[in-house]
DNA sequence: TATTGTGAACCTCTTCACAGCT
DNA sequence: AGCTGTGAAGAGGTTCACAATA
């Protein structure tokens, strides 16, 4: 068990400002593309709808890039936030679970981006097993240790029914993945060492409801506007409907 | 603009508490159906993987429904939160963007219950237009405005291309859809009076990889445990590997 | 005795405000 | 003059610890 104090680089970088990094890098690689070469952290915090202080101070955390009276270098940032986030290294996902989740995910642009490589897909449905899904073919769950032995998946998404998550599960990390990523709606279990995020995409359509039925019927508290992504327990950024006065 | 003070029912309840009400209800759901009849936060918070007092405190928002050397009625806490979540209503919810993810949707458990149903789907592709999704057409984007005319969808879902994802959340606030819940990885805006809540499928992703690359090279901090959602910005359950001594 | 409900302490994250640098 | 980086204050959330009570 490592002790306090030996870090990677720099300080600590707390998780509220991990979440926000990959927006900043967007924004960032946007105003790259328009060919914008510096940029403020207001521009920032106006483009990521956050307050420019939380921008400065997020950004402080991987070093001190900017330049008084400039701006941040948006090539040196995104270099910098890039390495924070692991973004210059290979990290092989294996999929479980390939229905219209599971594809859509083997799809999607940020899964095929930032580092992140689709090494594996897996089912257990003989219907699915053996069709491409882009340009890989799905494989049957029984052949997952040697799956596991060729492509060595740094990432594990269960994306499948919530009845057979815990024990996928079980059986990606008894091959040794280290990290989880969980779209099922259930609690997993998982040993200390492995790293568990989950994404449960009907709960914010419930905490959109609990908001909503409040400012229907007489009800007072507002909105709740969101950066981000769901998992982990939470993160974001929040604003009331009826701001208070400063 | 309301002012403070004047609420639905109750006290104010917390962001954090309001994420993780659906997962109480979930194991509280699953108790239930097991016979269980009462619960105790102990039990509970075991099963979430949160502290007692959290679960404690955070039903403690809905009213006094425990008793005291007994624990909690499972069926009583189920109405209750179902009631705070506004699960005692009718969600109609309009998806735009049937590719695989609006399918996933479309088909989940999630979004056929605790008040949710799939009123309308929307697509721009006319290879989609016309096909069925369970027991619901596909229309196209523009008739959007007929759709919302027999609908009222309560809830808009944005499960399209990012580049397309601004748009379409302007014909849904157009007509009036009160809630936008975006998959898309763009930062939308919305007027004050429209709530918002993002998910993001790739940051958590991103978030994975920062704590992979840390563990991994001479790095120190641990894992992060996540309950619950991934939208929002999230809330959240954390742990670290080197815990501190008490 | 078992367990809730909650004040108080603690911790984390956000925001302000401004010194300091370019 | 403009903008960063950050100490300090503030807000929100978590956990402790225990009095209240069935």
């Amino acid at each position: 068990m490592a002790g306090e104090g030996s870090e990677f680089r720099g300080r600590r970088i707390p998780e509220a400002t991990v979440v926000r990094l990959p927006v900043y890098q967007r924004i960032l690689s946007e105003l790259l593309a328009g060919d914008q070469r510096t940029v403020s952290s207001e521009q920032l915090a106006v483009r990521a709808r956050v307050n420019a202080a939380k921008v400065r101070k997020d950004l402080s955390h991987l070093g001190s890039f900017g330049t008084r009276g400039t701006g941040y270098d948006a090539a040196l940032l995104v270099a910098q936030i890039d390495r924070a986030l692991g973004a210059d290294r290979d990290w092989p996902i294996a999929i479980v679970g390939i229905g219209n989740l599971g594809r859509a995910l083997a799809n999607s642009e940020g899964f095929s981006s930032h580092g992140f490589r689709v090494g594996a897909l897996l089912d257990a449905d003989p219907a699915v097993v053996g069709t491409m899904v882009g340009s890989v073919r799905v494989r049957h769950i029984d052949d997952l240790a040697t799956v596991a032995a060729e492509e060595r998946p740094a990432v594990g998404v269960v994306a499948t029914p919530a009845a057979v998550a815990q024990e996928v599960t079980d059986a990606l990390v008894s091959i040794g993945v280290p990290s989880i990523l969980n779209f099922a709606s259930r609690v997993l279990t998982v040993p200390p060492h492995v790293v568990l995020r989950n994404v449960d995409l009907s709960i914010e359509l419930q905490v959109m409801s609990f908001y909503q039925a409040r400012s229907g019927p007489g009800g007072v508290d507002g909105p709740v506007s969101s950066l981000g992504v769901v998992g982990r327990d939470g993160t974001g950024e929040r604003r009331r409907a009826g701001r208070r006065p400063r």
